[in-house]
DNA sequence: GCCAACGTTGGC
DNA sequence: GCCAACGTTGGC
């Protein structure tokens, strides 16, 4: 089982319109970053734990806790031309793009905010916090997350 | 709104 | 294959 964190923006798609999804579980699509997409589709596992993430807002922070209720498969908004995510490359043969679904765990109580996470001298290595990250699915180790889940109760 | 950091594009 | 230009991300 592996940990994530995965980035949205809360005036898009925040983690109250996750609890408001019928079985609170949503596509994560339109993710168009190479890297993103490899972790969803090489790495990430049905059952695996990822972080939500809020970001670009004013508390940018860790806002809840999502399970990967379906592995990866085609993103169908690379083929809908009049989607924002269209990508004229992207096939039936090729999907080019894919996306898992994510199903809400937890809202939490007090989010973790970035301000916290980057006082810490143990998450110093976390991949979100090393310069210039700009990846909207990241992968979280065991010991950070287990860090964070304290940090989420405490 | 600013700006640093980074990925992508496209000319050569 | 190089690299400048451009677009995007995301914290502040």
């Amino acid at each position: 089982m592996a940990y994530w964190l995965m980035k949205s923006e809360p005036d898009a798609f925040g983690i109250d319109d996750l609890a408001k999804r019928p079985k609170q579980t949503e596509p994560w699509n339109g993710v168009r970053n190479y890297q993103a997409r490899n972790f969803m589709r090489d790495g990430m596992k049905k059952g695996d734990l990822a972080f939500f993430y809020h970001s670009s807002c004013a508390e940018p922070g860790i806002a809840g806790i999502v399970e990967i209720a379906h592995a990866a498969y085609p993103d169908p908004t690379a083929r809908d031309p009049e989607s924002p995510y269209y990508d004229p490359r992207a096939s039936a043969d090729n999907p080019v793009w894919v996306m898992v679904d994510v199903r809400l765990k937890k809202k939490l109580k007090h989010p973790v905010a970035l301000k916290l996470l980057k006082s810490l001298k143990p998450l110093a290595g976390m991949q979100l916090l090393q310069r210039g990250n700009r990846l909207s699915v990241l992968p979280v180790t065991k010991k950070e997350w287990d860090i964070i889940i304290k940090l989420a109760k405490a």
